[in-house]
DNA sequence: GGCAATATGAGAATGAATTATCATTATCGT
DNA sequence: ACGATAATGATAATTCATTCTCATATTGCC
């Protein structure tokens, strides 16, 4: 049976994962673990993300018409935050409550996805300067 | 200029969508519009739907990890349910309210998506007779 | 250190959704 | 009904994210 190996390339897409306080695309986590093992590939962030998916140490975040996110697995439930200007992706912390109420009658809600879209602090930062 | 006309595969999506009380896929248009225009083509159902988001009379719906489906443009803020099971998404027409709160200090929210999951009033008697 | 097995990297291949092409057909003002 | 022009349908082409391939490099146990 296969046995799994430690490497510097996913210990350095692991720990570029942990770091991020935002979920990553794959091709955020190439960019950022590339500090750490210069020649990564692409495919070997794919796989690995799988891997930390399969072994639940991270999970997937899928926003509207965006393709798959990482992020360390939490156990606190929360929402995201799109910014409409650099389009990165943030955690939210809190949850509107109770979604159950909204859904017609005969359906049963199990979930929800909130996803909050505006100005992220350093897009509106960068505004505020350019506007001056 | 171009000058827009009035053909009976564009009356026939048309009113597909009018008729629907869920937002459809490309492909769904494309089948229940068969009924009207037998030898109706994917790509015209692609070209209407841009048409008629163009000219506001459609707008786009993209939930997260699926592909856009479109329904007539309503002036009432409502958000959308899909189903587990059947994949479908239909209307709902509630909102939380406010969810400026939820988002970090820094951050200006602008608008929000809210989707609910589970099972839909005929997945969930379907799954009732089943397990009968 | 040696070696069998796993992991990697680069690029090719795939899959799914959407758009472009273009010969043919349909619309609509006259 | 005619004719200029827009629209259609079938399918090829494109796009993009993701997966596969396979020769080479690494890892971990002895």
């Amino acid at each position: 049976m296969a046995v799994e190996r430690a490497t510097r390339q996913r210990d350095a897409i692991r720990s570029v994962i942990q770091a991020s306080k935002r979920p990553l695309s794959p091709g955020e986590v190439l960019h950022a673990a590339r500090s750490e093992v210069n020649a990564l590939g692409l495919a070997t962030v794919y796989r690995t993300l799988k891997l930390l998916v399969a072994e639940g140490a991270a999970q997937v975040i899928t926003l509207p018409g965006e393709s798959p996110r990482y992020e360390m697995a939490e156990s606190a439930h929360h929402h995201h935050f799109q910014c409409n200007t650099c389009r990165r992706v943030y955690d939210v912390p809190g949850c509107p409550g109770d979604l159950r109420r909204l859904a017609p009658r005969g359906f049963t809600v199990e979930h929800h996805d909130v996803t909050l879209y505006g100005r992220c602090r350093d897009c509106a930062r960068r505004k505020m300067h350019a506007s001056r």
